[in-house]
DNA sequence: CCCTTTTCCTGCCTGC
DNA sequence: TGCAGGCAGGAAAAGG
């Protein structure tokens, strides 16, 4: 699934290629994957023009004028195309925005993803957005100390949970998480509180080069762009490498269950 | 049938 | 004891 890099790639493309285009009307395949109605939801967008578009953690906001905004969460597998002028709209899409010059933005996810739009004055109080934690590639809210704060409030939790969680740092999902905690010889069943302080170090330096190195190279080679191109980022170290020997000390990579998630870890360097 | 893994919700547990 | 918040597990819109 899409997760910060790619996100991130997605929306600075948007932003380019959507920016004062004027939305003509809106196309609802799966009602269920809005927070409005589909009427609801084609009286907020059409004849709404595109200001910017950004991105936090995994959700890409497209905002409107004069008073809209898009919210995109491509959940498990999903992926935002562009279409110019003529081109036919895939047929598995949930949704489309069809804008004036006759290109069109699709949204297509394999499980669970989310099209909401809102009042731009109601952005603050929509719950998925609103509650979203620190954006891990940002200088001045991604500190050591901020970082810090975070591992205090939930020591209670595995360091997994803990880093996963929207809410306390938006954007790591179940694809980066697998070397970030590598690289720092994190177990991810690890209790934060026993996370001590030269791993706290190298943890936030982990988590800021993982999706910093994976964001310059576009994504995931595996996921798509705006454009239908993958990312060039595939160099994984543990993750997704069940049975093939730890890059460090040769021990093989083990596929484990941690809670409702899977993770990979080399079990001699991940303690 | 089993696997993938996001987000919210529920219910249980702990601690104040 | 009672309440609030944390947290694990389950459910929900598929497809290979």
């Amino acid at each position: 699934m899409p997760e910060l890099p790619e996100v991130a790639n997605l929306a600075r493309q948007m932003d380019r290629e959507l920016r004062g285009k004027r939305v003509a009307g809106v196309d609802v395949v799966q009602p269920r994957c809005l927070n409005v109605s589909p009427d609801e939801f084609g009286q907020l967008l059409v004849h709404a023009q595109v200001n910017r578009v950004t991105s936090r953690g995994k959700w890409i906001f497209v905002d409107l004028e004069p008073e809209a905004t898009l919210l995109l969460n491509l959940g498990m597998g999903g992926e935002a195309l562009f279409h110019r002028k003529g081109e036919p709209l895939p047929g598995n899409r949930q949704s489309a925005v069809l804008f004036d010059d006759g290109s069109a933005l699709s949204q297509h996810f394999w499980w669970f993803g989310y099209v909401h739009a809102v009042k731009t004055v109601e952005l603050a109080s929509h719950a998925m957005t609103g509650s979203l934690g620190l954006d891990p590639l940002d200088d001045s809210e991604f500190t050591p100390d901020t970082f810090e704060k975070i591992l205090i409030e939930k020591e209670r939790s595995t360091i997994k949970t803990v880093l996963m969680d929207q809410k306390n740092i938006a954007g790591i999902g179940n694809v980066y998480i697998q070397d970030i905690l590598f690289a720092t010889g994190l177990h991810p069943l690890r209790k934060t509180a026993d996370v001590t302080a030269s791993e706290r170090h190298v943890l936030y330096a982990a988590i800021r080069s993982q999706l910093g190195h994976a964001l310059e190279l576009g994504g995931l080679a595996f996921e798509k762009d705006l454009y239908g191109q993958p990312g060039r980022f595939m160099e994984f170290l543990v993750g997704y490498r069940e049975g093939k020997p730890c890059p460090v000390c040769g021990a093989f990579v083990q596929k484990i269950r941690t809670g409702s998630t899977a993770s990979f870890i080399c079990p001699t360097c991940q303690t």
